[in-house]
DNA sequence: TCCCCCTCTGACCTTCTTTGACCTTTTGAC
DNA sequence: GTCAAAAGGTCAAAGAAGGTCAGAGGGGGA
């Protein structure tokens, strides 16, 4: 069920969570050969999953001696959640954009998988109900409220 | 007369009985071969019978690894809540009515006064953003997308 | 009986994944 | 400096799901 992609993406987590400093160092032959798969299947999960609207940082090297270098970027606990929410809501937000935000939050631990299931039904339900020029500025606005609501324990 | 609809949905609502945590993953292909018809006919099933209004939240995805995964929600008394989120909220509700049905949720004690609060704060700011003929239509609207999911008992 | 609503199907569409052929960059030996 | 080896990058095409929608079918109630 679980696709390649998948199972890569699970174990490149696994490795950063264990990484010091939130960074993790690989080459990409032998990640590929490890899964047996194209080494630009790596770079596929790459692209799909560890982009910088998903709060991930990465840098290549050719070469001899080259290397894949993954980073994680943190939300700063101390930095104010509400104000975060707020900034990166906007006034208007695309249904990608809300994906991607979801995912963080999920990777940041303030809302686990369920949770984000019923952010997705909720705003996906009442967003389709109105007109399409309207429906990035309604999600905009259900979004924040849901999250006010949600995250406030941890305001 | 029972439609094969009916059956499709009995033996989706056992398997969900049986999964862990109210959450069911399955193939579209697999379950049409199964049930030897087409593929679109899950969707109808899907549609017509796991809808929010009855308490299912459904996601999928497409492509290789791709599946249906269905959760039932965990609301309590699941009856009730859902005929209060989906009937009694409606397509337009005055400031007083919301006001109502978050002390109603409060006095059943399935809102704790600090999430009240927290709600009566989101609705309010999200809704003076718009002009005053539309803003009880979006009361409505929000005020249902926050309670489908903080509702949510497993969340 | 007739009609309406619910079912069901099939043709066609969109999205996500995986692979392979070919390209670019960097290093180190000579 | 040149060249070969050792990385990694790109892109298009095939493959693997699931989605949509119009229209045909069917059954039960008025």
């Amino acid at each position: 069920m679980e696709s390649l992609s998948d199972h890569i993406e699970k174990h490149l987590r696994n490795l950063l969570e264990q990484a010091e400093h939130g960074v993790l160092e690989i080459q990409r032959r032998e990640l590929a050969d490890q899964f047996e798969c194209a080494p630009s299947q790596i770079n596929y999960v790459l692209e799909t999953r560890f982009t910088t609207r998903r709060g991930y940082v990465v840098e290549t090297r050719r070469g001899g001696g080259g290397y894949i270098r993954i980073m994680q970027l943190s939300w700063q606990p101390a930095e104010e959640l509400a104000g975060v929410i707020q900034r990166e809501i906007g006034e208007s937000l695309s249904q990608r954009e809300a994906e991607h935000l979801l995912l963080r939050l999920v990777d940041a631990q303030l809302l686990n998988n369920r949770q984000a299931a019923m952010v997705r039904a909720a705003l996906e339900q009442e967003v389709e109900k109105i007109s399409v020029p309207f429906q990035d500025v309604l999600r905009a606005l259900v979004l924040r409220a849901i999250l006010t609501v949600l995250l406030e324990r941890r305001g």
